[in-house]
RNA sequence: GCGGAUGUGGUGAAAUUGGUAGACACGCCAGACUUAGGAUCUGGUGCCGAGAGGUGUGCGGGUUCGAGUCCCUCCAUCCGCACCA
């Protein structure tokens, strides 16, 4: 009986479905395993067969676990809010969520086509009011929290506020934007409003007038993750920087936790560095400068200008400061001769987008301001300049330029030509600075004769000690903007009281997406969500109301932005433990039992978004109480990219030429004449066919174009011509023909078969070459080109699941998808060895020697040792090729355990039936019917046992010996292992190979591993 | 420029701690069978060479009895960051 894969498959996804096998509750006592997937954003697209691949590796992974005996949770759900839907929306008028469902009930049905173990019924969307629910409360929790440095952790709001009446601030240690210091009686003696202002420098999620990037086209402000290389992530559009009050998340709160947690995580050191990157933390000083009153050298006016640097070592070498252009000090600095230029160039960078500064790097600009600052050592006065090379956002936004030891100072000194104090001993700095740290520090007062590591010191104590600054570590990572100028996100929970931001309790929640009109911008350059006209709080009856009711009184303005797309990820894998609560974000009770996630497994494009937010968050959770657990994803494995391959023919255009003919000799001359050239091929374009030539070809015409216009074009060259030649054929004139521009042209993969065109099919599907002419192989086929690209629809290389799983079964695109190569690196997905893998599925059906009845011949007698041995060797290799996450070496074991065993004749039910388990995660639906076959009915292969290994049956009494001579291979020699290394050597040496290779001599030194190997050294 | 990763047949790849390089597949070649099927089976297939043999894991060095694996230099490709003071 043959396999049937289409039945087989059908017939258990109805069983899996009826049954909810794959249904998973907390049981306690079971050890747990938290298998997930990064889930996915339902694009309308659909899948390609990339997608499914990190799924394919979890879902083994998960069935796996589950035959150990582990408690599997292993859900799925849809990160659903977001731009394309809102986009789609925009253009067709068709509300998101309409779409947003279409998008998921496409992906589940490919999903399930998969024979994927996902328990459905945890499915979250974040896109549903009863999971953003959640979401809206943990941004309440954070707005409610500020982080205490002294505990190291977040604390509720309100034990700050106690703080506040009982002392002030003065004495609060806490990751804050508050700058002045206010007493209790200060802080009493506040408004409500100016209570909240200075509460909103504390709380863990704010308002605040930021420097943003913010994206025209789109229309709304974006986080720096989303902007790379100056241009929108989402549509490659430019982004500019923009002043706009904002809600940020206090992340920075975070920056060492985020950096120290990462140690402890079994991640790729390329995801932990590109965050250790993104964090950025460098140790150095904060230093304040005096400005100069500018009526008498040394004297200060008062201001200062805090700088940040690495190397206060080489404070000696400051001769000037630089200010970013939107520092707030400029204009209080500036001396009227200045204050146009200034004001000036400060215009022309704030229209600079991010792109331009970025790439205007090699292009000096700055402006001096006429303030002087006071060098707090030697009391000289320098220069105070502005330019855009320094950024406002990164540490204080001035630095001190130092120009022996900086690069960018030396170029900008150079560049204006200020003034170069060398500072190093014996370094010559007129080519550039000098920026390693091992140079004796020189004209430097108490730092000369120390080297960078001992001077950063010392230079820290002095300026401590002076009281002009102090040791400081700095951070790259900056708050996250949290709000976005869309509609298809989550609403905040806010309200506005008099301009005064108030949540909303959680027990009114959600807050629910109002219905808008349209979903742009409003006229006057609000967002979506000022199109609402019912978007206002009451807060006697705690709920939305018509924004005609506002009175200010009990009736507020509701917030208009809505939550970025990061903010329903950083926490669903929490969601999923408890997903139907409505009491709770999760209950303490699941939470509890399913913990962090063991394996999680998905793309490393999200290493600076979401991986690093879920984990901010995470912490956060954990510091409030509500988790017990730190990081979020305890492993990682980063599935890599499938790439398309893409098919092209290749087009080459024909050209027509006038060739002279001598009428004495015959001898033919081309005429160059390009005018009467171009004159003959416009006459005759029309009926100048196309001309494509197969790949092989082309490569020899690209070689050499005349040989191959000589040899293999004249081949074709009369179904080319179509007569033409002899409509303008004259006497002692002849036309030839030559091939000219070639031109790929992407071909849909679907019309090839192993690079052979299908070509009747070709000219259906492009019928403007219905006519063209095709330069054949020999055997009389058209081969195609072919390049590895990203899979998309504009290069038709688009490969679907369904297609396959229609053709091959869900089975052996599961397999075939595994073995592709290993699971982490970019590979090009090529059909071709699809039917290896077919053939595999087919080979193990076979060994079952299922009869015409549908029942399997197979003997019940004690197996045989070599079936043993093959068998328990592929269990050892399962384990531990899985173990590393080597999926395809896996699918290679099974494939050599069934060759073997098929060599062998095997058909013992112990042996097959074990081996069913051990295939069921890969093949499971195969694998169910081989066991209901097998008489295991009614039940399910996912609740069998794993067999275990055992290594008696590997044991052996012989050994074939490699012999080596000075490292070469030889010969083998088969030799019991009981054998001494002595005994080994002698036999060795006695074989009738030895001879040959030894030529006479004595060895030098015999290397005896047991087991292994012999080398013999001559 | 900085950081990370990767370079092995015609192709995807394997070789876990240094120990028989190329497992397993695809493709290709030769053959068998047949109810002509993306069927099955047999043999071959790194390169050079008729063969003996030589040679071979990006290049060049080194350590070692022995290196794809460890060390150094360089080259190429991919990814991330990039005026971060």
């Amino acid at each position: 009986m043959d396999y049937n894969f289409k039945a087989i498959e059908e017939k258990w996804r109805a069983f899996w479905a009826s049954n909810q096998t794959y249904r998973v509750t907390e049981e306690q006592g079971k050890k747990k395993f938290y298998m997930l997937d990064m889930f996915p954003y339902p694009s309308g697209a659909g899948l390609h067969v990339g997608h499914p691949l990190g799924y394919i590796a979890s879902d083994v992974y998960a069935r796996y676990k589950r035959l150990q005996g582990y408690n599997v949770l292993h859900p799925m759900g849809y990160d659903s809010f977001g731009l394309p839907a809102e986009q789609y929306a925009i253009q067709t008028g068709q509300h998101p969520e309409k779409t947003t469902k279409e998008n998921i009930a496409r992906y589940r049905e490919q999903l399930d086509k998969i024979g994927f173990s996902f328990d459905w019924e945890r499915e979250v969307r974040t896109s549903s009011p009863e999971y953003y629910k959640w979401t809206q409360w943990i941004f309440n929790e954070l707005f409610d929290s500020w982080y205490n440095n002294t505990t190291d952790k977040a604390e509720s709001i309100s034990s700050l506020i106690a703080i506040f009446e009982q002392e002030g601030n003065g004495g609060v240690n806490a990751v804050t934007d508050q700058s002045g210091i206010f007493t209790a009686a200060d802080w009493n003696a506040y408004s409500e409003l100016k209570k909240e202002e200075i509460l909103q420098n504390y709380r863990l999620t704010y308002l605040a007038d930021s420097w943003v990037n913010w994206c025209p086209a789109l229309g709304t402000v974006l986080a720096n993750d989303e902007v790379i290389n100056g241009v929108s992530e989402r549509g490659g559009h430019p982004v500019e920087q923009k002043l706009m009050r904002q809600w940020s998340m206090r992340i920075k709160a975070y920056a060492e936790r985020l950096l120290t947690g990462l140690e402890g995580l079994d991640w790729t050191d390329s995801i932990k560095d590109m965050q250790r990157n993104w964090i950025g933390k460098s140790k150095g000083a904060s230093v304040r400068f005096a400005v100069g009153s500018g009526s008498e050298p040394g004297k200060p006016n008062g201001a200062e200008i805090e700088v940040f640097t690495t190397r206060p070592d080489t404070i000696f070498g400051v001769s000037f400061l630089v200010l970013a252009p939107e520092h707030p000090l400029t204009d209080e600095i500036t001396t009227p001769e200045f204050a146009a230029a200034v004001a000036e160039y400060k215009r022309a960078a704030s229209l600079k987008s991010e792109r331009d500064r970025q790439s205007d790097v090699k292009n000096i600009t700055g402006q001096k301001t006429g303030a002087k600052a006071i060098h707090p050592f030697t009391g000289e006065e320098v220069d105070i300049w502005i330019a855009d090379y320094v950024l406002a956002t990164y540490g204080t936004g001035a630095v001190m330029a130092v120009p022996c030891g900086d690069q960018r100072d030396w170029d900008f000194a150079t560049h204006f030509n200020l003034e170069i104090r060398n500072i190093f001993l014996n370094k010559d700095i007129s080519e550039g600075a000098y920026t390693e740290k091992d140079a004796v520090i020189t004209n430097s007062d108490f730092l000369n004769g120390l080297e960078a590591k001992e001077a950063i010191e010392k230079a820290i104590e002095a300026i401590e000690q002076k009281g002009i600054g102090k040791g400081k570590t700095n951070y790259r990572l900056r708050d996250a903007v949290f709000s976005r100028q869309r509609y298809w996100g989550e609403p905040f929970p806010v309200y506005y009281k008099n301009g005064i931001p108030k949540t909303i309790a959680v027990e009114h929640l959600p807050v629910v997406l109002p219905e808008v009109e349209k979903y742009l911008p409003t006229e006057d350059g609000q967002p979506p969500l000022g199109n609402a006209t019912v978007w206002a709080w009451d807060t006697i009856n705690n709920k939305v109301v018509e924004n005609s009711k506002i009175d200010h009184q009990a009736i507020f303005p509701l917030e208009l932005n809505t939550m970025p797309g990061w903010a329903g990820s950083s926490w669903y894998f929490i969601r999923y433990t408890d997903p139907k609560n409505e009491q709770e974000f999760a209950s303490k009770a699941n939470i509890d039992y399913w913990k962090n996630v063991d394996l999680y497994i998905g793309g490393s494009e999200h290493a600076t978004g979401h991986l690093l937010y879920s984990r901010f968050w995470t912490k956060f959770l954990f510091d409030r109480g509500y988790i017990p657990f730190e990081e979020p994803f305890q492993r990682m494995i980063n599935q890599g990219m499938i790439l398309g391959r893409s098919s092209f023919v290749r087009r080459i255009t024909p050209t027509l030429f006038y060739v002279d003919v001598n009428p004495h000799d015959g001898s033919e001359t081309m005429i160059t004449d390009l005018q009467a050239n171009m004159t003959l091929n416009s006459e005759f374009k029309n009926s100048l066919p196309q001309v494509f030539v197969s790949y092989p070809y082309y490569q020899a015409y690209e070689k050499d174009p005349h040989a191959f216009n000589d040899e293999l074009f004249n081949s074709g060259k009369e179904r080319i011509i179509n007569g033409i030649l002899d409509k303008i054929a004259r006497p002692n004139v002849r036309v030839a023909i030559e091939l000219g521009d070639s031109m790929p042209i992407h071909v849909d993969i679907s019309l090839t078969d192993n690079d052979k065109l299908d070509i009747e099919g070709f000219k259906k599907w492009r019928p403007e070459y219905t006519d063209a002419v095709f330069i054949l192989e020999k055997d009389g086929t058209y081969i195609c080109g072919h390049e590895v690209e990203k899979m998309s629809k504009s290069k038709f290389n688009v490969q679907t699941p369904d297609e396959l799983v229609e053709k091959f079964g869900a089975d052996t695109l599961r397999c075939y998808e595994m073995f592709l190569g290993p699971i982490e690196q970019a590979k090009p997905w090529d059909t071709k060895g699809i039917n290896g893998v077919s053939n595999f599925l087919r080979k193990l059906w076979r060994l079952f020697n299922i009869d015409e009845n549908g029942v399997a011949q197979l003997s019940t007698e004690e197996p045989a040792k070599e079936n043993l041995k093959t068998l328990h060797k592929t269990i050892k290799r399962l384990g531990d090729d899985l173990e590393r996450y080597s999926f395809n070496t896996c699918v290679s074991n099974f494939m050599i355990c069934v060759n073997e065993l098929t060599e062998q004749k095997c058909t013992n039910r112990h042996i097959l039936e074990q081996l069913v388990i051990l295939v069921s995660p890969y093949a499971p639906h195969i694998a169910e019917e081989l066991w209901e076959r097998l008489g295991n009915t009614p039940g399910t292969v996912s609740k069998a046992q794993l067999p275990v290994f055992n290594e008696h049956y590997l044991v052996e009494d012989n050994f074939a010996y490699p012999v080596s001579f000075n490292g070469k291979m030889r010969y083998k020699v088969e030799l019991p292992l009981t054998l001494t290394p002595k005994e080994v050597e002698e036999a060795v040496l006695s074989a009738p190979e030895a001879g040959k290779y030894l030529e006479g001599k004595i060895p030098k030194k015999v290397i005896v591993v047991p087991g292994k190997i012999v080398n013999v050294v001559l």
